[in-house]
DNA sequence: TATTGTTATACTCTATAACTATA
DNA sequence: TATAGTTATAGAGTATAACAATA
């Protein structure tokens, strides 16, 4: 179980070409294109990510949760979105401490507009030619599914 | 030049394809894995950053320049790194006002480890098949060198 | 007694404006 | 007169602690 060397290519391993392929992705993905989506509609990255998150009503520790912030700071994250009229407070029915937070009409709009902006995939990869986007398509759902 | 409908797919058109490649790559490169690799240093993402264009000797404005922020917060930013041994303030030959910023011995050994660290290909690439990863890098080329 | 959300508060990060020393 | 870096200061973001309502 201890041996000092790996003379053989093992799971995992770092190889060339993998170190090669990352550097060539990372310079493609970063900075995070969505972050101007956000930025466009006056929307920070917190509140961007609870509009996300909110497909359905979520209490509030829920939105803290997924945020990895505290729950006092989605008192505020929440009180902007309410301000602007994408969200309300709802009562939870079985939980009276509970607040539900819901997407208004006007949050829905918005929220289908920002998701729908956030999933047009980059330049660099729409002007790949057809047969390379079909690949590299393959090869990531390979990368998926083997992580799950 | 003004054709109001497009029958024909064009260059850098949003493929279904595209969009399902796009769907499948955000995943797993977001969050981006490198914040950790700062975090885990004590350093923010602002001093990570420093660091990281610090493979010579900057000047001040050069740093807030590629930081995207002010000379006012570079100050802070330096004050910090200088504090902890990492880089020092240095005259700078041609001009007495420009101030440059050159990693100690202690900044350089710190900065070649992150910069190692940051390298390193996340798991769900080196879990490819070496085939999929050398279609997956000459796929990257071509999108890398057809952006340029 | 524990938990949800709020408030009060402090700390950090960043931006603007005034200042200095150079140019 | 303009520029590089600094300082003073204010605003936003986030964390902790104490609190009210509810479980």
């Amino acid at each position: 179980m201890s041996k000092t060397t790996a003379a053989k290519p093992q799971r995992g391993e770092v190889t060339e070409t993998a170190r090669e392929a990352w550097r060539l992705l990372a310079p493609l993905v970063y900075p995070p294109p969505f972050l101007h989506v956000g930025r466009e509609h006056d929307l920070r990255p917190a509140a961007f990510g609870a509009l996300r998150m909110l497909d359905q009503p979520r209490a509030m520790g829920e939105i803290a949760t997924y945020l990895h912030c505290d729950n006092s700071n989605v008192t505020g994250i929440v009180d902007g979105l309410e301000e602007r009229g994408l969200v309300e407070r709802q009562p939870a029915p079985h939980d009276r401490r509970v607040k539900l937070i819901a997407l208004t009409a006007e949050g829905r709009r918005l929220r289908t507009r920002l998701m729908k902006a956030v999933e047009v995939p980059p330049e660099w990869m729409r002007g790949l030619a057809a047969e390379d986007q079909r690949a590299l398509r393959e090869i990531l759902q390979r990368a998926g599914s083997a992580r799950d």
